[in-house]
Formats: structure tokens, C-alpha cells, sequence
DNA sequence: GTCGTTGTTGCAAGTGCTTGCAACAACCCA
DNA sequence: TGGGTTGTTGCAAGCACTTGCAACAACGAC
């Protein structure tokens, strides 16, 4: 919720208005600007947090119905390579995008009540240190999903 | 490597020869012992490690051509819960099955070289400890799979 | 050995995502 | 404004699973 809808009004063209300026920052790419790119961009532009490729899909489909799947995913992998969503994957493998990801930061999902949390780089810092002390491993917290029980649900399933 | 080879020849019947006792676990519970999850069996008991779904088909299939891919998912779904295999999702996010789970352990990938590490329990603890304390949350540590750069990898990108 | 119950299988269809390729159309330049 | 280059799209096929369902066959009982 944190400027959620200001966000998106805003009319400075830094890191207020990041949906104004991809236009230009595909051209500078030397990549194009299409109506198909326009509408993912819309529905993007009008998503918070998580959404599953199937979803992006089905919600461009409701903007143009001659939508195709591929195109869509196309130009989520361009759109990664900007910056401007990231993906994950949740815990039954399937893709999941993260929409203007302000800070990285990784995901924990309960396995029982399928809900997902992030975790920010604060709380990741110990494993993050241990691996890159012991490894020399460079994790890639964005990319980092773990999943196990959340509090709510190891007290339903009895304590025990 | 550890002790690979010898265990599956081993005689006694309790962690040494997994294998063997599959059949009667199965009928502890009421579950059959059909042909097909005979081969599926025979398969993960020369499997060291971690499988993909896939590769498992195929290799059942050299078996047994007659192999269905529907009936290997279900098998290894019924024998996750025996405790025999258990799953994680890869980087791509596909199935990959390790066989024989000794202990608890996660999983590291290179998104560059792609290959995998595990990491067992003592050097999860920071994050599991982390977890448990702030949110209640109770780690799965067989399904963490953690993507980044091994130390291989960042050196080769230029140490920077 | 035969019978009946019920867990399993095979099949076919479906989901989510990827890939190769030819036709298309943004965009740059004159 | 027209023309050419080349990034994109749409399509079809494919991969890795998943699911519903009717036919089948383990396995215990008689």
C-alpha cells in the first residue's frame, strides 16, 4: 500500500513514474514499442506485487482478446532484462512476477495455507553471509523462495 | 558418494535397504505392488541424487517402453510420502527429485554454470533460527533451493 | 483356485510455458 | 512521405507435468 496509486501519477520521470518512461527505455535498447507491449504494460502498470504469467496472460486477454500467451511472456523476459518485474518461482514451480520490485527481497510461502510474505534483505543477511563467507556464493535474493509453515498454520496443525 | 553403492546391496532391512522393504511399506498402508512401480523403484534405487521428473520417465521407459508418465507422477508422489524420494523445483522451476534423503538438506544453484550444491542443515540454521524467532515460521529446508553465482562463476564474470 | 473390493493404470485432454519460423510492422534514414 | 532494416508477432508444435475417468488387476477372503 506503501504510494501505491501516486505512484503511478507521478510526473517525475525517475523512479516515480516508471511505466512513463519504459517507451523510451525500450528505444534506447534499440527495441520497439507495440500495442502488445502497450497492454502488458497497462495491466502491469495497474498490478500490485505478485502475479503468475497465466494471470498476466488471462488479464491482457481481458484488455485484447486477440492476446497471445507467447508474446506475453516475451515481453515479461524483456521487461526483467529492464528492470521493471522479476520473477520467481512460487512453490509449485510456476512463475510468478514481481512488479516494480522497490528493493530485493525474496519470498516465503506456507505450504498449508498458500500465503506468501517477502522477506527483505535484513532478515536474509545471515544466510546471505554464510554462504558467501563458507561459498564465496552470491545469492540472488530475489530469486530466493522458501517454504515451510507459517505461524498461523503450525498452530492449527496443534503445536506439535 | 557417500556410501552408494553398498547401501543399496546391504541386507539389513532397516536404513541400509530401502529398496527392499518398499513393498511391505506400501501394503502396511494399503497400497499395492503393481509392475509399473516395480520398475520406477528398480530406476531410483540406480539413481544417485537428484532426478528430474523427465529424466525419470525416460529412464523408466528404457526399462519398460511401455512406460506412461502419469503413472511414474503418481508413483513418486506416492513414494514422497513414504519418505523415499522428495521433490524440490530446480532454478527453471521443474521437478527434481532427490532419492534417499539422509538428511534434511536445501539446495544451491548457479544460474550460470547450473550446477548444485546442497547445503544441510547447520549452514540453513541462520536463516532457519532467523525465521523462527521473528515470524514463527517453520523452514522446509528439503524444498529451499537458493539461485545465485558460485564462487567459479563470479570470478570468470571479472571479480566484480 | 475363484471372487470381490478397491487401489492403479492407461488414455486423452488440459494447463502453463517455450521455441522455431515466416510474415509483419515499428522505426530510422533519406 | 516512402523504403529498408530488423525487432516482433502469431501460429503451431512441443515439453513437462496434471487430472478425470473407465477399465483393469493386485490382494485378501472364502
Amino acid at each position: 500500500m506503501t504510494a501505491s496509486g501516486s505512484a503511478a501519477r507521478s510526473t517525475q520521470p525517475g523512479e516515480g513514474a516508471p511505466w512513463a518512461t519504459v517507451r523510451e527505455r525500450l528505444h534506447d535498447r534499440g527495441l520497439r514499442w507495440t500495442p502488445q507491449r502497450r497492454v502488458l504494460i497497462e495491466v502491469l502498470s495497474h498490478s500490485d506485487g505478485h502475479v503468475t504469467g497465466a494471470e498476466l496472460v488471462e488479464r491482457c486477454r481481458a484488455v485484447d482478446p486477440t492476446t497471445i500467451p507467447s508474446t506475453v511472456y516475451r515481453t515479461l523476459d524483456v521487461l526483467e532484462d529492464l528492470g521493471i518485474v522479476r520473477h520467481a518461482h512460487g512453490i509449485d514451480g510456476r512463475e510468478e512476477y514481481h512488479v516494480l520490485p522497490v528493493a530485493d527481497h525474496g519470498h516465503l510461502h506456507c505450504t498449508a495455507c498458500r500465503q506468501t510474505w517477502e522477506i527483505d534483505a535484513a532478515e536474509a543477511a545471515a544466510l546471505v553471509s554464510v554462504l558467501c563467507e563458507q561459498r564465496s556464493f552470491e545469492v540472488n535474493l530475489s530469486h530466493l523462495s522458501i517454504s515451510g509453515l507459517c505461524a498461523g498454520c503450525r498452530e492449527a496443525a496443534g503445536g506439535r
